[in-house]
DNA sequence: GTTGGCACTCGGTAACATCGAGTGCCAGCC
DNA sequence: GGCTGGCACTCGATGTTACCGAGTGCCAAC
């Protein structure tokens, strides 16, 4: 644990640091309020930093900067409750004025605000369809032996699979399979392996078994849906191309940042920095974590992503707003 | 219009600049095969090229490098054919082998597909929603006064809008209202603006009049979808950091994009280079576009994006054999 | 324990020389 | 007349050197 000095002039550094991006030096955090000591007690303390892990020296003589552990120590410990300031605040207030439209793009815009009020990019985690229940189903033919099958789900969301069916399969008999999903597998969830009772007929049977499974299996992938927002604001956050390629091609695979936001809230965490989540391409990034819930349920989560060298009080007050909102608008309906 | 030996020493120039993003001297040109003439001739005549505004030198002792009329010259009168090698033609073989799942996945792989074959971002744009016909109209209650009118086409895609509707409205109604609505609009297309004809119940009509009507509007941009894939490709192509943000910026700005792709579609183009398309932040891209067709009708656009200093034959080459390979693909169902 | 003083380090910047790829021009050659 | 080798010239890139100054660690004094 740091003492009380040793805290301040840590927190000093890391909002200098911050703010600057360049290394910070023992006269400029000596001049900084509320250290009432000279530089060369800042030198003391900030060796001390050093050895323990909190602060690097980029090269002898130049000044320091934080490391994963001194973030994490700004934010655990040092920073205090972050607050958005007007202009941000208004930001959040005119989009959840003005917002509208479908769920995705509601999800989509959203991760658009998060970019835009913390200026790193946003990522926005809609509700796993595996937890609504299904409100209608049915089967409706296309062209050429090919039906659809149509779930609308009881958070708005609609799941459709095609279907491939024999040709002489005619509207009536598609009529009645939905028919018979609709009565069975009202009220249940998308993954519910339930069995479809038989109807006495085979081939309604058969169709109706297929549909009904043509959820069940996962699509290699997980269903979620992921929205990033501003990606051209990871270029603006690093100045080497090829950490911005890295990041990006992070951000594409979309089940990685999916697979990296579960695991960090199933942990707790609000907030990794850097290294700690452990996903190579991203080592020289941080992320701010939120749940949002949708009708008291925990549906989703949103997020911030930008550079190690991150306004965490920012994006951190960012989230919880943004994520409060987002989750009385779903509620809303 | 440029003799035989100019075209050839201008082709020279464009494919090795391509090849290597050096400035080209007069000594490569020369050793070039084809070229059967010394480096003091080529001097002559990239001095003339100079002049006509085929190229430029970015200072005087440094090799020319190609404008955007340049550009334009090699991918209208210089460049053979391209053809994909083997590798890439391999890709678009397995892609297409083992391709599955909705329309919307498709596309969206397929972006990738076009990136991965061409090393720049590709773009898709799926069959606009307004051509298709409706299969299948339907509202499904939700909770709270919220009801889902989903609407199943019959290119396969679903689109849906919330409707708010009073409490007290029953699923009798609803069934009701999705009966009349499918009896009168299946076959139209969403946005056509027939009239339903009345039931004879003042709430039913009401209804299905609203659920009729919230496909009409056109949700201030358009309907397409985008698929844009590989853009961490983006920061592979250029060296300033600043570039990438501007065309990340411009990427994320999807109705720029469908836009700027429907515009040069119009114009009956297939590349567009440099400040050609008038778009600022993209001044330093080039695109290279093809539409596809589904059933014989043209349903949608393929795109690379990539810098100026593209290979354009074998982008050609790419949009070509994707394009054709996605409209048979889908035709399929 | 804190601080001012001081020698030391070392990256960044500027000034300067050098190198070489590339050019334009010209006289000579076919 | 057109092509070519030769040549002087240009100028960015690279390397060298010197210097500055922000910053450090250490130490003696307060």
């Amino acid at each position: 644990m740091l003492d009380e000095r040793k805290a301040s002039i840590l927190r000093a550094v890391v909002e200098e640091y911050i703010a600057t991006a360049q290394p910070v030096g023992s006269a400029h955090v000596a001049a900084a309020p509320r250290i009432g000591v000279s530089p060369a007690t800042v030198r003391n303390e900030m060796a001390y930093l050093e050895h323990e892990g909190y602060l690097v020296q980029p090269h002898t003589s130049a000044g320091r900067i934080p490391t994963d552990k001194g973030y994490r120590a700004f934010v655990d410990q040092l920073a205090g409750p972050g607050q958005l300031d007007t202009g941000r605040r208004q930001l959040v207030k005119d989009f959840f004025a003005r917002a509208h439209g479908e769920l995705e793009d509601m999800l989509k815009d959203t991760s658009r605000l998060l970019s835009s009020v913390t200026d790193y990019a946003g990522v926005v985690v809609g509700p796993p369809h595996e937890a609504a229940t299904i409100r209608s189903i049915q089967v409706v033919g296309l062209a050429h032996g090919v039906a659809l099958v149509v779930a609308v789900l009881s958070n708005g969301a609609v799941e459709k699979r095609t279907l491939e069916i024999a040709d002489d399969v005619g509207d009536e008999r598609l009529a009645a399979v939905t028919a018979h999903l609709s009565a069975h597998l009202a009220g249940r969830t998308l993954r519910d392996p339930a069995a479809v009772p038989s109807t006495g007929d085979a081939v309604t049977d058969a169709l109706s078994e297929r549909a009904a499974r043509a959820f069940a299996h996962d699509d290699g992938d997980d269903g979620d849906q992921v929205y990033v927002g501003g990606t051209a604001r990871i270029a603006s956050a690093f100045d080497a191309v090829d950490t911005v390629r890295e990041v990006l091609g992070a951000l594409e695979q979309q089940y990685v940042i999916v697979g990296l936001l579960r695991d960090l809230l199933d942990r707790g965490l609000s907030v990794s920095i850097g290294s700690e989540h452990g996903v190579q391409n991203l080592a020289e990034c941080s992320i701010v974590i939120a749940p949002y819930e949708v009708e008291g349920e925990q549906a989703g989560t949103i997020a911030v992503l930008g550079p190690t060298r991150m306004n965490y009080p920012q994006a951190l007050a960012a989230v919880a707003v943004v994520g409060s909102r987002l989750g009385q608008r779903l509620s809303e309906g």
